[in-house]
DNA sequence: TATAAAACATACAGGTCTGTAGCGTGTCAA
DNA sequence: TTGACACGCTACAGACCTGTATGTTTTATA
């Protein structure tokens, strides 16, 4: 709550919190979820587990708030690149993938946090699961936007295309030969485009 | 190891084990493998716990069981497919994500074994991990052979847009309208294949 | 400077997890 | 009949987990 006085400038950040968010945030990504106990979460970031249960009230909420942190990460990165084609949806595209070929090619790259945690969380219902969610509808939202603005003839369909190729990529590393992620899904992409104007 | 004689006929069925497995792989499935402890699958499977510990030493074990038994699984639904199609590699590809379209529409669906499992192992040399990469090389592989029967100019390339598309289905059940995913499937690959003979 | 909020440190409660030990029972083959 | 072996049952060791309780120290604000 903070109720911070009208006077003052509020310190808007909360240094502890932060840490601990981005501490929990690495270690959740980089080894799963279920695998990191909020033990070594305090320890790694170098506070107090009282501390953790103030700014987090169980687990699952810190597990929720690291998705939403990976969520919005994710949305500023799209948007910084949407800003730059305004004015040609291919392009604007071929952008996306550019940068999401780059970052699936990165040697530790280790999947979509949001695919990889729903993984571990099955049950509906599930606050994880829930950000997740949300995650995959606004991902078809935006690739609804972009296809609207391609000149198809059933724009939700290709939305529904460019959807399964993103998320397609950030389950294949494996298949992925040094450097070929984003020619690959380019042409991938291209050639849905092209099959949905004839 | 069983040292079956040789003049007996040996029981070559398991009961007892074949219970324990088919038990686990519904739990892990279901549930995530994490989330599931050995004593429920014990007692769900109507076993004690030594016989699971005799049949597979570690709970690391009964899991890699588990995901080879989901690709045992896997690929003999496959090449059921396969077996119809030698003389026409376009209809085998079709009939391929007819059922992948089929199998990721469903209500209960809660994606591939494999990369749900590989989520929750991130730390490489895990034996779940080694079963699941094998699993999405023999993609690639299988994916390669059809491409190279489709008359496109770079067949590798083919499996590897084909590979993202079908892992790209497994973990977009949330983007699918009720039985869609067949038809959308299928035309993305239609479209890259075209694509890839122009 | 006085007071309240926030952070720190430590201990622990209560549960769950994997894996093992000990002991009795049924089965089958030599 | 005897020995080997698979199976079942119970109990438990030892580790780890989430979350809380208690008390002290720092920090910021009024």
């Amino acid at each position: 709550m903070t109720k911070s006085t009208a006077n003052a400038p509020a310190p808007a950040v909360n240094e502890v919190r932060d840490r601990i968010l981005e501490t929990a945030s690495e270690l959740f990504y980089r080894r799963g979820v279920r695998a990191v106990g909020v033990d070594l979460v305090v320890e790694k970031s170098g506070v107090a587990k009282t501390s953790l249960y103030r700014h987090f009230g169980t687990k699952d909420d810190l597990i929720a708030a690291f998705l939403k942190r990976e969520d919005l990460d994710f949305w500023s990165t799209w948007d910084r690149v949407t800003e730059r084609h305004a004015d040609d949806a291919l392009a604007e595209l071929d952008a996306h993938f550019e940068w999401i070929g780059e970052r699936v090619g990165r040697h530790n790259y280790r999947g979509c946090p949001q695919i990889n945690t729903a993984a571990e969380f099955p049950e509906a219902g599930h606050p994880a699961r829930k950000v997740a969610e949300a995650h995959m509808r606004e991902l078809r939202r935006r690739l609804n936007a972009i296809a609207e603005r391609l000149a198809v003839a059933a724009p939700d369909r290709l939305a529904g295309q460019l959807a399964v190729l993103i998320n397609g990529a950030f389950v294949s590393m494996q298949v992925f030969e040094p450097g070929e992620a984003t020619g690959l899904l380019r042409d991938a992409a291209h050639a849905v485009i092209a099959a949905g104007r004839s």
